[in-house]
RNA sequence: UGCGGGAUAGGAUAAUGGCAGUCCACGGGGCUCAUAUCCCCGAGGCCCAGGUUCGACUCCUGGUCCCGCAACCA
C-alpha cells in the first residue's frame, strides 16, 4: 500500500461491507453499495487498476435460527438470499467484479488457510468458557440459540444482548434461567473449550494502524476508544454446524465475523481466477505474495466500523496480508424525517423503487450527492423530485440536450474547430475536482463535478447566444464545439453517478467505445463530428407521484403497525408522529368491505381501567387492569407517554376481549384497548353503559 | 456513564481569528435555442451561556440537542 494520491502504480480493491443473508434490500442499504461502486468506478475512471468486489453473508447464529424456524436448512435460507441480492445490485447499476458468498468453497479454504497462518504466528489460544447448552436435544446453543433473563435488568433478553431491556451486551455464561430458542428446553451451562485470538498482542501495532488510515473520519476516530484502551481478545469459535469449520475441530465453527472480511480476499480471489492475474492480481493486491500489497477500501456502514479497524486489520497483520489504506464508512438514513424501521414497513425497499419505475440513475445521483457520506441523510420523495427536476432535469439534461440539439440541428454534429481555451481550461477544472473527489473518499465531492460542470455549460451557452449568431459567424461554431465537448465531458465524469445518463449521451455524441471503460482524459478528447437529434435524458417527476408515494408509504406503515399491534407489539416501538400531522392527512378509507359476520367475530366490551402502572424498562408500554364486568383482565397498551396514569382508573374504555393473548417485554397483556390515532386518544362511553356491556 | 460524529437560512454545503459565501427551494423582474435555462433584485442563518481578543462561526470553559458506538450484535 502507498499513501500517494489515486491513481497509482499498485492495484486498488474497492469493498462493500456483505449484506447480510437474512432480509431484503431497502435504500439504506444501497447507500453503501451505490458508494462504493461509484468510487470504484471513479477510481477506474483515473486509471487506477481496481477490483470492486463483495459477496453475501451467509453465516451466524441469525441465518441458523432464521432457517430452523420457516424449516429449511441455513444453506438454502441464505442462498435464497443472496441470490435475490445478486440479482438485485446489478438492476442499481451496482456492477461489482466478482460477487461471492461467504460459503462458497474458496472463502472456506481461503479462511481456513488464514486461520492456520494465525495459529502458525502463534496468535491462538485456547480457554475454557461456560457455555450455554440443551441436555435434551444435546446441543449446544451459541449467541441467539439461547435467550433468558438479563442479570442486569431482570428483562427478557437474548442470549448475546439484552434487547428488550438495558440493551447490554451479555458475555456467554451471564444469561439466566437459559432456555434454547429452538426446542424451548431449558439449558444449562457446560464448561467447554473456545479459541481466541490474541488481539492484545496487536495492540501497538493497531494504534499505528489508524493513524495512518484514510478514508472517513469516524473510522479513524471511533476505534480510538478500544485501540487506545485496553484491547480483549477474540474469541472465534462456536458450537454449531453452520459456519466455516475450525481446521482440525470437528465440533467447531468460525465465528463468522472471522469468514466474513475474508471474503473481501477470496472475492478478489475469484475475480483473478476468472479474468487472469495479468489482468488483475489478488495476490500482489492483498500482499499474498510477500510485497506491501494494493490499495484496499473498504465501504461499510458505520454500524461495523470496529469489525473494520481492530479485528480486520488484526487478523490481516497476523497472518502476514497487507492492511487497508482506507475505510469509508456511511451514516445513516432516515426516510421523511424519522427512521426507517423495517418491521413497521417503513421503509423505501429497493425492489418497490424499481417497481415505481424509476431509473437508478436517479436514486445513485441522490444518495452520492444529499450529503457527505459519513453524514446521516434524509430521503424524502419530495426531496427526491426536487433534486430530480432541478439537478438532473434542468442542469445535466437540459444543458445536454439544448447543446446537442442545436448542434444537431445547425451542424449535423460538432463543428471542425479547436475547442477554446476557456472551456478546455473548465473541463480540466472539472477533472481535477472529481479527482480530489475520489483522493478525500467524497463520493459526492465526485458527483458534483459532473453537475458544476453542466451548470456551467448552461451559463455559457446562455452567455453566449449562439441562437442569435449568423451562420457564417465563426463564433456561433466555436460555441456549439465547445458545448459538445463539455457535454462530453459531463458523460465521461457523471458516468460514476448516473452510467445510464453517461451511455445515452455517449450515444446520441454517436462517440466509439464504451463510456464505461474510458478515462478522465476522455473529457478532453476530440468528439466525433456527425450526429443526430439527442434524446431527453432524464424526465420530470411530477408533483402529484410524489403525493400518490406519500400516500402509499402511509398506508403501509398503518397497515403493519396495526398488523403489528393485532400481534401484541403495540407501542413497543417508536411512535413520535405528532398529531397535527396526523390530522392534515388522513389516511384513505379501505376499500375492502367486511361482512357483518366478521365483524360480529369481534368481541368488543365496555371496560373500566381500575389500575394503570408503566411497564418497567419500557418507554411507552403501560400495565392496566382493566374490569370488563366478567372478569379483570391485564392488558398492555403503548400509552405510557401519551396519558397521565394515575388519573386513569375509573376511565370507561372500549376494549377487544377476545383478542389473542400476547406478551409484551415479559409482561402478558389479555386485550386490546381502542384508541384514535398516533396520540392514542382514548374510546369511552358517552352514556353509562356497565363494564362487560357488549358493544354491537 | 464513557467514547465518537454532528449542530451555519426551509433543505444541502463553505469560510489561516478579520465584511457569513454558494447551490436548491421561496417572492419580484428580465431573457428565451432548450425538458425554463441564464441574468438582475428581494426575504431568510452561525444551538445556548460565559470567557480570551481591537475583533470569535472559528480558540477556551460549561451546557443543550441529534445520531451512533461501548467489543464473541452478521
Amino acid at each position: 500500500m502507498s499513501h500517494e494520491e489515486f491513481p497509482t502504480e499498485d492495484p486498488a480493491v474497492v469493498t462493500c461491507g456483505l449484506p447480510y443473508a437474512n432480509g431484503d434490500l431497502h435504500i439504506g442499504h444501497l447507500r453503501t453499495y451505490v458508494g462504493g461502486d461509484i468510487y470504484s468506478r471513479a477510481l477506474k475512471r483515473l486509471g487506477q487498476e481496481t477490483a470492486f468486489v463483495s459477496g453475501s453473508d451467509m453465516h451466524g447464529t441469525p441465518v441458523a435460527v432464521n432457517a430452523a424456524e420457516e424449516g429449511v436448512t441455513p444453506e438454502e435460507f441464505a442462498l435464497r438470499h443472496h441470490e435475490q441480492y445478486e440479482e438485485t445490485f446489478p438492476k442499481f447499476d451496482v456492477e461489482f467484479d466478482n460477487y461471492g458468498h461467504t460459503h462458497d468453497a474458496t472463502n472456506v479454504e481461503t479462511t481456513q488457510e488464514i486461520v492456520r497462518a494465525l495459529e502458525e504466528a502463534g496468535y491462538v489460544y485456547e480457554k475454557e468458557i461456560p457455555v450455554a447448552y440443551d441436555p435434551d436435544a444435546d446441543q449446544w446453543l451459541p449467541d441467539r440459540f439461547v435467550e433468558g433473563t438479563c442479570p442486569y435488568c431482570g428483562e427478557h433478553a437474548r442470549g448475546d444482548e439484552c434487547d428488550e431491556g438495558c440493551g447490554r451486551h451479555l458475555e456467554p455464561g451471564e444469561i439466566e434461567d437459559p432456555v434454547s430458542t429452538i426446542t424451548g428446553n431449558p439449558a444449562e451451562y457446560r464448561e467447554r473449550e473456545h479459541k481466541f485470538f490474541a488481539v492484545s498482542d496487536l495492540q501497538e501495532y493497531l494504534g499505528e494502524f489508524i493513524d495512518r488510515l484514510e478514508g472517513t473520519a469516524n473510522a479513524q476516530n471511533q476505534p480510538r476508544e478500544w485501540i487506545e484502551g485496553e484491547l480483549q481478545d477474540w474469541c472465534i469459535t462456536r458450537d454449531m454446524d453452520w459456519g466455516v469449520d475450525y481446521p482440525g475441530e470437528d465440533d467447531l465453527v468460525l465465528y463468522v465475523w472471522v469468514d466474513a472480511p475474508i471474503e473481501y480476499i477470496s472475492s478478489t480471489k475469484q475475480y483473478t481466477e476468472r479474468v487472469g492475474s495479468d489482468v488483475f492480481d489478488w495476490a500482489e493486491a492483498w500482499g499474498a505474495d510477500g510485497g506491501d500489497g494494493g490499495e484496499i477500501v473498504h465501504i461499510i456502514g458505520r454500524d461495523i466500523i470496529q469489525h473494520h479497524t481492530v479485528f480486520w486489520p488484526a487478523m490481516l497483520r497476523a497472518a502476514g496480508y497487507a492492511e487497508p489504506r482506507a475505510v469509508m464508512a456511511s451514516g445513516f438514513i432516515t426516510l421523511e424525517g424519522k427512521g426507517f424501521s423495517t418491521s413497521r414497513d417503513r421503509a423505501v425497499w429497493a425492489d418497490e423503487y424499481l417497481d415505481e419505475g424509476f431509473r437508478p440513475d436517479l436514486l445513485r445521483y441522490y444518495l452520492a450527492t444529499n450529503g457527505g457520506f459519513q453524514q446521516d441523510v434524509d430521503f424524502s420523495w419530495g426531496r427526491f423530485r426536487e433534486r430530480v427536476n432541478n439537478e438532473l432535469v434542468g442542469t445535466v439534461g437540459n444543458f445536454v440536450y439544448r447543446s446537442l440539439l442545436f448542434a444537431a440541428r445547425e451542424f449535423g454534429g460538432a463543428p471542425d474547430v479547436d475547442v477554446s481555451e476557456d472551456v478546455r481550461e473548465r473541463i480540466e477544472t472539472a477533472i481535477e475536482e472529481f479527482e480530489a473527489g475520489v483522493n478525500g473518499y467524497s463520493v459526492r465531492e465526485v458527483g458534483e463535478s459532473a453537475v458544476r460542470l453542466a451548470q456551467f455549460g448552461n451559463e455559457y451557452i446562455q452567455r453566449n447566444e449562439p441562437w442569435k449568431l449568423e451562420d457564417d459567424d465563426p463564433e456561433k461554431a466555436q460555441v456549439i464545439r465547445d458545448c459538445v465537448q463539455i457535454a462530453k465531458a459531463v458523460a465521461v465524469l457523471f458516468e460514476p453517478v448516473t452510467p445510464e445518463a453517461a451511455e445515452n449521451i455517449w450515444n446520441d455524441l454517436n462517440e466509439d467505445g464504451d463510456v464505461h471503460a474510458v478515462g478522465v482524459e476522455a473529457a478532453l478528447d476530440v468528439s466525433a463530428q456527425d450526429f443526430g437529434e439527442p434524446t431527453e435524458l432524464f424526465e420530470k417527476i411530477p408533483e402529484e407521484r410524489v403525493d400518490e408515494l406519500n400516500e402509499k408509504l402511509e398506508a403501509r406503515v398503518a397497515e403493519a403497525t396495526a398488523d403489528a399491534e393485532s400481534e401484541g407489539e403495540a407501542g413497543a416501538d417508536e411512535g413520535d408522529d405528532d398529531g397535527e400531522a396526523a390530522a392534515a392527512d388522513l389516511e384513505p378509507i379501505a376499500d375492502e368491505r367486511i361482512s357483518f359476520e366478521d365483524f360480529q367475530e369481534l368481541d368488543v366490551r365496555v371496560g373500566e381501567i381500575v389500575a394503570a402502572e408503566g411497564v418497567e424498562g419500557a418507554d411507552k408500554l403501560a400495565k392496566l387492569t382493566v374490569d370488563i364486568g366478567v372478569e379483570e383482565r391485564q392488558i398492555v397498551a403503548g400509552i405510557k407517554q401519551l396519558h397521565d396514569l394515575d388519573s386513569l382508573p375509573g376511565t370507561k374504555i372500549i376494549v377487544v376481549a377476545n383478542l389473542e393473548k400476547a406478551e409484551l417485554f415479559g409482561v402478558e397483556s389479555n386485550g386490546m384497548l381502542l384508541a384514535a390515532g398516533e396520540q392514542a386518544d382514548l374510546l369511552t362511553t358517552h352514556g353509562d353503559a356497565v363494564p362487560g356491556t357488549k358493544v354491537q
